[in-house]
DNA sequence: GTCTATAAAAGGATAGAC
DNA sequence: GTCTATCCTTTTATAGAC
């Protein structure tokens, strides 16, 4: 009954829309009926539609931990394996929506043109948690790639690989291309770590 | 005066608008106002929105040579340095639109959620294409990769690498993610090489 | 904080004369 | 093929009682 329920409900039901349909095409209207709301409460909590959206970048930004890495790395040690084990949790996504599956960071990136310098931040941010998370792991393996490795460069280039991947599956709606974008990556962490030990 | 004149502009303006404001975004009257052409013309040509996007996505498809891959290889003949000037493109249409830039064929493939079937065949046609072009230079080059050297997943990174700079480089203002993710899929490409020589 | 009703504008698309 | 006028729906947002 407290507003606070009310405004997470709000939010909740803007994430699995923003998702599903993207931002433009997601109207109030259907964040209302989704989230059981009217529309005098939600224009109670936030200003506009723009500020539901920055609600629910933050949401992101501050469940990476329980709701994307956490699931991701249950039972997974290996820093690398967990690098992996995270694109696997994104290819099992694109195989339960039967790859319609869109990361919702890259695709908001990429539908706002003109996005306010706040949201852009907010989107900014939501990478660099991603980012420093697989940099992180990369770096605790560190004893076995070759020393001058670029860790960030690498890091990014793991979500390259997995905005690509996803982009490219959801276009053929088939996950193949996803794979061999993984595939790729694996084979390059290969190569520098094989590399290092030919020495 | 002709129609084809009318129908010409209209596909130009929509194929600067959709990529400047999104496909969404984008309304009929600005089209209109773009092309400086009357509704009833437009509809007269095109049965609604979506029909004009397909045109403009054939646009792409059919002028990549055009467009895109003779002016990124003026000049250039070795093939695998031809991947590179591609990507070299993108770079300069990053700074040169202040890191506003966005592919407009990945920027359409994420903002729409549920592309009409014709629509999204359409985009795979465009990535198909882009895919093709790099993968041949690559295979042009075959003496230089290790047999049994994956091409095709080899050009797929190479649009992965390029669709996830242009998005970071996108949201952090900055083209240093695009030179970096360009700067590993070098190093990809080098380590595949040396190794080779290695043998 | 929540409800209903509604304003005010923008959107895609059509009609019908020329 | 082109023109103007306009219909109809959707959309964001507000008003004001409760």
């Amino acid at each position: 009954m407290g507003g606070k329920d009310t405004r997470a409900r709000i939010v909740e039901a803007a994430m699995e829309l923003f998702w599903e349909k993207g931002f433009s095409s997601t109207s109030i209207a259907d964040i209302l009926s989704r989230s059981q709301v009217n529309s005098g409460s939600l224009y109670h909590f936030f200003p506009g539609k723009q500020d539901v959206l920055l609600a629910v970048l933050e949401g992101y930004r501050d469940g990476i931990d329980e709701m994307l890495l956490g699931p991701a790395w249950n039972g997974i040690d290996d820093p690398v394996e967990r690098v992996f084990a995270l694109l696997a949790l994104y290819r099992r996504l694109i195989v339960e929506t039967e790859c319609q599956y869109g990361c919702p960071i890259g695709s908001i990136a990429l539908e706002l043109h003109d996005a306010d310098p706040i949201i852009r931040q907010r989107l900014a941010e939501n990478f660099t948690g991603w980012v420093d998370a697989v940099e992180a792991c990369l770096r605790s393996a560190e004893g076995r790639f070759r020393p001058g490795t670029d860790y960030r460069a690498l890091a990014e280039m793991a979500l390259n690989v997995m905005e690509g991947g996803v982009m490219l599956s959801r276009t053929f709606r088939d996950v193949a291309p996803f794979d061999r974008a993984v595939a790729q990556y694996r084979a390059y962490l290969d190569a520098l770590i094989e590399k290092e030990a030919a020495l």
